[in-house]
DNA sequence: CTCCGTGCAAAAGGTTTGCACTGGT
DNA sequence: ACCAGTGCAAACCTTTTGCACGGAG
């Protein structure tokens, strides 16, 4: 399902991008962009931590950390936390989604009739047996949209 | 946005859902269900501690953890942490939605074209500006659907 | 009266931070 | 050579667990 191509791809962009801004091209930082790349599951830091620990002895915890970050920030790799650290609980137990603000981490509902029967090809996709879905969207709440107009929403 | 009348709605299914089953109670948990009943945010367990705590001194914060976990078992109250207690990191940053095992926690993706381009009534929801979105589904993967198959999937 | 629920404290993950040193540009 | 990246240890935050006590059924 993934290809060899799509990892040689990532390390391609990745490093083009290390040149066009003068970030580091680190050992660690290659190492585990390409552990990652390669890997058809979606590892946690943890495991990406065991992964490269391997072939990079010495390899520190907080590095697979920081790196990770770095890449996030690069856009190389996606994290997905969606609604943060911590649980959230929710007093709806009916099928609903949710709006999540990328600056203050607020969570909200979203009641939208047209997203609560979504039709897929199957209800199986592959042997995948789903139960429930919900759809989640990212973006500015009311507030934060204009406090940060014609902003760039990096580094707060 | 949300009514008094939901909160008591909570409250009267979830005394009654006690009675049914013999589960005691106690006034932390009514005071507990109350709080996230009349809330209009998706607090953490911390956000509950504190919301409470004032009513109720003395209160640990381990029995908010305890009393959650029984709201969730009961289905009175709803845990959104999607993709686990850890971060994942996904070398795939184009749109893409997410099936994670409720047995197992695996995390697949999944590329469905119709899921791609959904469309809302607009794209602001309310005054929130949508960004991204994807979709979550949750279910039993190709494996753990055969093992668990006409089992309860509770108490593992 | 019997248990389950609670509180406290301590442990168990997951993640971040301070500081000195190393390695990439 | 300079500065950012790294390693180590310790701190921090979220959640879980063990044990003794007290309140609900």
């Amino acid at each position: 399902m993934k290809s060899v191509q799509f990892a040689q791809n990532k390390m391609s962009r990745f490093e083009q991008l290390c040149r066009q801004h003068g970030i580091p091209l680190t050992v660690q930082r290659r190492i585990i962009l390409e552990s990652i790349a390669v890997r058809e599951d979606h590892p946690t830091a943890d495991q990406v931590f065991e992964g490269v620990s391997n072939k990079l002895p010495g390899l520190s915890r907080t590095t697979v950390y920081r790196v990770l970050e770095t890449l996030v920030n690069m856009g190389v790799v996606h994290k997905a936390s969606h609604l943060g650290s911590a649980a959230r609980y929710d007093p709806n137990t009916e099928r609903h989604h949710h709006l999540t603000c990328v600056s203050c981490h607020r969570v909200m509902d979203l009641e939208e009739k047209s997203l609560s029967s979504l039709r897929f090809s199957h209800s199986k996709a592959g042997d995948f047996e789903i139960l429930d879905y919900s759809v989640h969207f990212s973006g500015y709440c009311g507030e934060c949209a204009k406090k940060t107009k014609k902003r760039v929403p990096l580094e707060e």
